[in-house]
DNA sequence: CGATACGTCCTTTTT
DNA sequence: GGACGTATCG
């Protein structure tokens, strides 16, 4: 293991073993190079077992890395130690003791999805109007209260004034009814649980406080109230040390409205008084000018510890701002700056990354690219999971780990269509109600009779299809059984029947899917079914967005760019309303500034800045004002224009085709192709002119061709006559 | 029972 | 502008 390449402060911070720390890693200031060092050098100089290691990080991803880069650094397995996420972690405590809690061992996660579909249904069993109540904003509450661990009885109490109030709490009763019924946790029971389990079981605790004789917490500045408890459970009053070793940020806290508490960082010092503290401030990741702006905006926030970032790097480009008449506009210079990056700077699109505040804004960026042909890649978004045919099929599977599953049964007793239609599905609720049942168990009692001839036997077929499947789930590995599913179930055949576009699609996702399974199986040999579902409802974003081959720009919102980084970064939509979204009071405030601080530091070498005069707001036009923040920023460093096409394209309107390159062929020019005597040209080919030099070939139609030149904008010629060469 | 036709509401951010 | 849910018909 080289120490040599570490810094004084990340040599400190690696060579510190016992006692708490906390290390204030500014962005870009080699942050997992030290967290990794620090595990090597615990195994490796110290003799601690990986076993007794407890790493915490904030992604999946973050932890396989992790993992993968010890490995490289001590030449040998570390595959006892624990890394993961929190949520990860608890699953696998709760796997092993849950039952301590009256839960079944086999528990399945409930995502925001099945979430919503739980506290819908508690809406209407109460009898209320979802006019009133929000399912959104009352799953966000839930969350709320449970990361505080206010459970509805002291909900209740502490809210029982009016009748909103009472009301929200009793929905707030019923949906845990029901998750526990269907021996389900919601993502926020996964710590909340974890954290009962330890205070109802001390053994237990003891156990894992033992275990873990060295705990680390990446990103601690996201932390919530309850992943807090939990670090101190594990990690203080120890009759050994306390050794909680904790890396994060507060300028990079970006989570507060899922309960992150930023004074969790900053008030490390007052839980652990001894605690070292490390400030690692040189950044090696942007050069000087976006260095500068990241500082100078950040400066701006009152909740934080002082602390200012610099680099050896160079100067560096300046910042280039633009501003765009609209949202389209905008989209249409990103896409000339991209074409710019690739050609001028010869930058790989996979370095480059589009980032935006809110989802919405992906529309209109991701219709240019098609437009122009860059090859792009959205994170999150309709993501290959959240697709209708995937949730589908994990359904099936849900239901096949556990036969009670209501939820899932739900989902697929009628996917494909089998004529068991809403008549059929309340007298099974009744059924369920009377008796206390599960759906399943509910159409065992079902009489004949009872329900039409057909969904009585259809229901019948069904019942012992999933129970048939649970036999084989036993012996089957995981892809012959889910591919047995995909079969036996009539989903392929009713997929296959589809021959539209999206029918065609649909094949192909399972396709993928199929991949998918046989790769996690392949690297995960031992897990069972539940672990494989418990793994898909925890991926987080970024991993749920297909590494697609290839190279492709990036675009997602800056939370899900948390933690990456690449040469080239636009930040899109810098205007009131939007970035800052809102600013109900100075605290919401500072987290977006300090969104806009990750914003800026996730780029390397060349930052972009725009947001539109009027943007579409609901499918009308708002007029709007620029960022603040773009006040905020030195103006030495920035470079502002309004009108500018460096590439030369000639347009008057925004709207219309132009720049960039590689468009899709279109049909015509086929035909065109054959009847000419030249060389035959396509969309998307890179020709040279004698005169005007290089360009890509946009448009073909007859002997019409048209070009963008990299200097000269777009021509239109004549096939025939044009002095021009494939290159 | 399922397919189509209109009205509603929406946009923070996600493990 | 469009996703999603309810109303209405075949």
């Amino acid at each position: 293991m080289d120490l040599t390449i570490l810094n004084d402060k990340q040599l400190e911070a690696v060579n510190h073993v016992n006692g708490p720390a906390l290390v204030i890693a500014g962005a870009g200031s080699g942050k997992t190079r030290v967290l990794t060092h620090r595990i090597a050098n615990l195994i490796f100089k110290h003799g601690v077992s990986p076993y007794r290691i407890l790493s915490i990080t904030f992604t999946n991803k973050a932890a396989n890395e992790m993992r993968e880069r010890v490995e490289e650094l001590i030449n040998n397995d570390v595959r006892d130690m624990w890394i993961g996420t929190f949520h990860g972690v608890c699953v696998r405590i709760l796997r092993r003791h849950i039952e301590k809690l009256g839960y079944d061992r086999s528990f399945v996660i409930f995502d925001a999805d099945d979430q919503k579909v739980v506290i819908k249904e508690s809406i209407s069993d109460l009898q209320l109007n979802t006019n009133d109540f929000d399912v959104n904003s009352i799953r966000s509450l839930i969350s709320q209260q449970k990361n505080n661990r206010i459970n509805p009885d002291l909900f209740l109490k502490e809210n029982s004034g009016d009748y909103r109030s009472r009301k929200i709490a009793e929905i707030y009763q019923l949906y845990e009814k029901k998750l526990k019924k269907s021996n389900g946790l919601d993502f926020d029971d996964l710590i909340v649980k974890t954290i009962d389990l330890f205070e109802r079981h001390e053994d237990v605790l003891n156990y894992y406080r033992q275990q873990f004789s060295y705990i680390l917490v990446d990103e601690y500045q996201d932390t919530n109230r309850v992943q807090y408890l939990l670090v101190k459970m594990l990690g203080k009053n120890k009759s050994e040390n306390e050794n909680v070793f904790v890396v994060g940020d507060e300028d990079q806290s970006i989570y507060g409205w899922r309960g992150a508490d930023i004074r969790n960082i900053l008030g490390f010092e007052k839980d652990f008084p001894d605690a070292r503290i490390i400030k690692m401030e040189r950044n090696y990741r942007s050069s000087q000018n976006i260095l500068e702006a990241a500082n100078k905006v950040i400066s701006h926030n009152t909740q934080r510890m002082n602390k200012d970032l610099w680099t050896e790097d160079k100067k560096g480009d300046k910042i280039q701002l633009y501003q765009a008449n609209s949202e389209k506009a905008e989209a249409l210079h990103i896409a000339e700056r991209i074409y710019n990056e690739k050609n001028i700077h010869k930058t790989s699109y996979e370095d480059i990354a589009v980032l935006v505040r809110t989802r919405a804004q992906t529309r209109s960026i991701e219709e240019r690219f098609v437009m122009e042909g860059i090859p792009y890649r959205i994170v999150g978004g309709q993501e290959f999971y959240g697709r209708k045919e995937i949730k589908d099929l994990m359904a099936y599977l849900k239901l096949v780990q556990n036969n009670h599953e209501n939820y899932s049964f739900m989902r697929v007793v009628n996917v494909p269509k089998r004529g068991i239609g809403k008549k059929t599905i309340e007298h099974l609720q009744n059924i369920s109600d009377e008796k206390g049942l599960s759906l399943m168990q509910s159409v065992e009692a079902l009489q004949a009779g009872e329900i039409s001839k057909k969904a009585w036997q259809e229901l019948g077929a069904f019942r012992k299809r999933i129970t048939d499947f649970t036999h084989k789930s036993k012996e089957a590995t995981l892809y012959d059984l889910i591919e047995e599913i995909f079969i036996e179930s009539g989903y392929r055949g009713f997929l296959e029947k589809d021959k539209t576009i999206e029918g065609r699609a649909r094949l192909e996702n399972v396709q993928e899917f199929f991949s998918k399974v046989k790769d996690y199986e392949e690297k995960n040999a031992e897990d069972s079914l539940e672990d494989f579902i418990a793994h898909i409802s925890l991926l987080t974003d970024i991993e749920k967005t297909e590494d697609s081959e290839g190279e492709r720009v990036t675009i997602m919102t800056v939370h899900s760019a948390k933690g990456l980084e690449f040469d080239v970064v636009v930040i899109a939509g810098l205007e009131e309303k939007m970035f800052p979204i809102s600013r109900d009071n100075d605290e919401d405030l500072e987290e977006e500034r300090r969104l806009f601080y990750v914003a800026i530091t996730r780029a390397k070498k060349r930052l972009y800045l725009t947001y539109a005069q009027d943007r579409m707001i609901y499918g009308s036009y708002e007029s709007r004002k620029k960022s603040r923040f773009l006040d905020e920023l030195p103006q030495k460093i920035m470079n502002a224009n309004t009108k500018h096409h460096e590439i030369g394209i000639t347009r008057k309107e925004e709207d219309v085709f132009t720049g960039g390159y590689v468009t899709k062929p279109p049909q015509e020019s086929e035909k065109s192709h054959k009847e000419g005597t030249g060389p035959i040209f396509s969309p998307g080919e890179r020709i040279e002119h004698k005169k005007w030099g290089l360009g890509t070939v946009v448009q073909v139609k007859g002997d019409e061709i048209t070009v963008a030149f990299k200097e000269k904008g777009i021509k239109v010629m004549m096939m025939p006559y044009a002095p021009i060469e494939k290159v």
